[in-house]
DNA sequence: CTGAAAGCGCTTACAG
DNA sequence: CTGAAAGCGCTTACAG
C-alpha cells in the first residue's frame, strides 16, 4: 500500500485535513505546521493519489487527444507527432497531462470519446482532424466539454474553437506560383473528399483557376478515394492524357513522393517534364531529389494552439468561440519549373 | 451533474450496489434486474465514472508511454509514431489507455513518472528508449511498478522486461554485406554515446570488422556528441582522409539522409564514390535518390510486444523478467555499389 | 490556524 | 438474488 494523507497526518502529528491544506500551499496554515507535514512527506515519500484528488475535484488535470481513425495513415504522416509535440508543450506548461484515443474504427472512436468525456477521464479534448459529417464532433458540441479543433468545422464552424490554416488562400498560392512559372495545365490530386482540408484547397485551387482565366478540367483533378489501390493507374491515366499537365499539385507531401515515384516508372522527370508542389513540407521533403516545393503550414503551433484554446475553454467555459489562423508559407525549393 | 449510479438506482427500484454488479455483468443479479436496470442506464444515459471506479479497485486501466527527453528529436523521428501505433494497438484491444509523457527535460521526465506510478494513474509503463544511467528505469526497478523497456537494459538486463532488435547482429549484418561487396574503408557514424542502441550498433560493426580482419580506425567512427553542430565537419573530415572510407553506415536513416546531403555539397556522390547504409527503414528511406538501403527494425512490433509484456506483467506481478527479440532484415536498394 | 465530518462515485465483503 | 454499510484517498465547507 502506498502512503496516505493519513500516514502522513499521523507522523506530523495534525489532521489529515491539515496535510490536505499544505498539499494545496493553502495560506492559512501556519509556517510551522507546513514545515513539519512537509517534513513528514518527504520522509515517507508521500505522493498524492491522483484518481483520488481528482474523484474529489471532479477534474481530470488531463487533455484527450483524439486522431482520426485510419491509424495507419494518421500515424505514419510526421503529421502526427509534431503536432503531438506542440500540444504536449502547451499542456506540459500547465501540468495536464495527455491522454491518447486508441481506436481503430469510427466507432471505436466514437465510443472512446463518449466514455472519455462523460467518465470525466478529461477535462477537454483536441480534435485532431475534421471531417464532413463527424459522429464525433457533433457529440462533443453537445456534450459541454471543452474541446478544440485543428481544421475548420464543416459547419457552424462560427461556435467552435478551432485553429487552422488559410487553406484556400495556401492553394491559391501554389496556383499563383505555378501560372508565374507559366504553368497552365495544373492537376490536383487531392485527399479524401470528407476532410475539410482537402475540401479547402480543392476550393483554392479552383479559385485561382478561375481567376486566371483556365478553365476548371475535372480529369485534371484526382481524388484519394478513387484510386485507393490504383494510385499508379490514376496518375498514369493523368498524364497520358491528350493533353496532360505540366504541373501537379498534391494535397500532402507523402503523396507527392509516391506521385514522384510513380513518374519516375513512367520516365517522367521532375522538374524538367512535370512540376510538383506538395504541402505539409514534412521533414524529409528537403532531403529528396529534386527537393520538393511545399507549403509548411507550421504544424507545431497548430498544436500548440489547439492546446491552448482548449486550456482557456476550461478554465473559463464562457470564452467565446474562436478562431485562430496559423500562418503558412510555400517553400521554393527544386520540384517546379519555369516554362 | 452527470447521471451517477445512484440516479440509476433509483430509476430502476434497486440499490446502487445492484446497479454496480449489473454493470460488472455478476452472473449472480437475475436476468429480469439486469435488463431493468440496463434499460434506466441507457435511458439516463449513465457512464461510470473512470476516477471513482480507479480509486476503488486500485487501478487505472492506463499505460503510460515515456519517452526520451530529447524531445525535438523524438518526435521528428518517424519512429516515435510506429512504436505508438504498435501500443496503442495492443492496449487498445485489452481495453487499456494510453498516457503520455510530456517532459522536456530529464528531471521533469523523472518526476513525471515518478508521479504517475505513485499517484496510480497508470497500472504499467513502456519506457520507449533505454540508455546507459537512466535514472528513470532505476526507479521503476525500484518501484514495483511494471514496466517493459524498448531496447536492451545496459545493465541487470536479467531482470528487466523488454524486447529489442539484436542490434549486435544487425550491425554485423551490415558489415557482412558491404564486405561481401567489396568494401574494407567502412565507417561508422553512431548515435549518442550513452543509448545502449548506439553502443550495441558500433560493437557489432566493430565485431564485424574483426572477423574479416580488417582493423578498426578509430577515424572512420564519428559519433553524435562529437558532432553537435558540426555535421558538415565532421563528414568532411571524415572524406578528406588520406585514405577515406569507401562506405558509410549511419545509425539511423535520418543521419544518413543528413549524411547525403553533406556529401552531395562536397561533390561525392552515392553510391558512385561512397555506399551508404542506414538503420531503421523509415517510410521515405525509398523514396529518396537513391532508395537507402536499410536495416528494417519491424518498430510496430517493437511496441506491440512491448505492451504485451506490460499487460502480462500487470496480470500477473509474478511472471518473470522477459526478453522477446523483434526480427529485422537487412533491406538491399540503391545506395550500395560493388568495389 | 486547525479539526471533525461529509462527500466525490464507485465496489465489495457481509448478511440475509 | 439483493441491500446496507464500509471504504478507496482525497477535499472542503463548517465550526471553533
Amino acid at each position: 500500500m502506498a502512503v496516505t494523507i493519513k500516514d502522513v497526518a499521523k507522523r506530523a502529528g495534525v489532521s489529515p485535513a491539515t496535510v490536505s491544506r499544505v498539499i494545496a500551499d493553502n495560506p492559512r496554515i501556519s509556517k510551522g505546521t507546513k514545515e513539519k507535514v512537509r517534513e513528514a512527506m518527504e520522509f515517507m515519500g508521500y505522493y498524492p493519489n491522483f484518481q483520488a484528488r481528482n474523484l474529489v475535484a471532479q477534474k481530470s488535470q488531463t487533455l484527450g487527444i483524439v486522431m482520426e481513425n485510419s491509424a495507419v495513415l494518421a500515424f505514419q504522416n510526421p503529421f502526427f507527432p509534431e503536432v503531438l509535440r506542440g500540444i504536449s508543450t502547451r499542456a506540459h506548461g500547465s501540468k495536464y497531462g495527455l491522454y491518447l484515443s486508441t481506436g481503430a474504427t469510427a466507432e471505436e472512436i466514437y465510443d472512446e470519446v463518449v466514455a472519455m468525456a462523460q467518465g470525466k477521464r478529461v477535462d477537454g479534448i483536441v480534435l485532431l482532424y475534421s471531417k464532413v459529417a463527424d459522429p464525433v464532433m457533433e457529440y462533443l458540441r453537445g456534450s459541454g466539454l471543452p474541446f478544440a479543433v485543428v481544421g475548420r468545422p464543416y459547419k457552424d464552424s462560427g461556435t467552435v474553437t478551432y485553429v487552422d490554416n488559410d487553406n484556400v488562400s495556401n492553394a491559391k498560392e501554389v496556383v499563383d506560383y505555378l501560372v508565374g512559372l507559366g504553368h497552365r495545365r495544373i492537376a490536383f490530386v487531392g485527399g479524401a473528399r470528407d476532410f475539410v482540408v482537402s475540401i479547402d484547397r480543392m476550393q483554392g485551387y479552383k479559385e485561382a483557376l478561375a481567376e486566371h482565366g483556365i478553365p476548371f478540367e475535372p480529369a485534371y483533378t484526382v481524388n484519394e478515394e478513387a484510386i485507393q489501390g490504383a494510385e499508379r493507374d490514376s496518375i498514369r491515366k493523368l498524364m497520358e492524357l491528350d493533353v496532360p499537365p505540366t504541373a501537379i499539385i498534391t494535397h500532402d507531401d507523402l503523396v507527392a513522393y509516391e506521385v514522384i515515384s510513380y513518374l519516375e516508372e513512367l520516365e517522367i522527370k521532375v522538374p524538367d517534364d512535370v512540376s510538383i508542389v506538395g504541402f505539409n513540407n514534412h521533414t524529409l521533403s528537403g532531403h529528396l531529389k529534386p527537393p520538393l516545393s511545399t507549403v509548411d503550414i507550421s504544424i507545431y503551433d497548430l498544436g500548440l494552439h489547439a492546446a491552448e484554446l482548449v486550456l482557456e475553454k476550461i478554465l473559463d467555459e464562457t470564452v467565446p468561440a474562436k478562431r485562430v489562423v496559423v500562418p503558412s508559407r510555400l517553400i521554393e525549393r527544386g520540384s517546379c519549373r519555369r516554362l
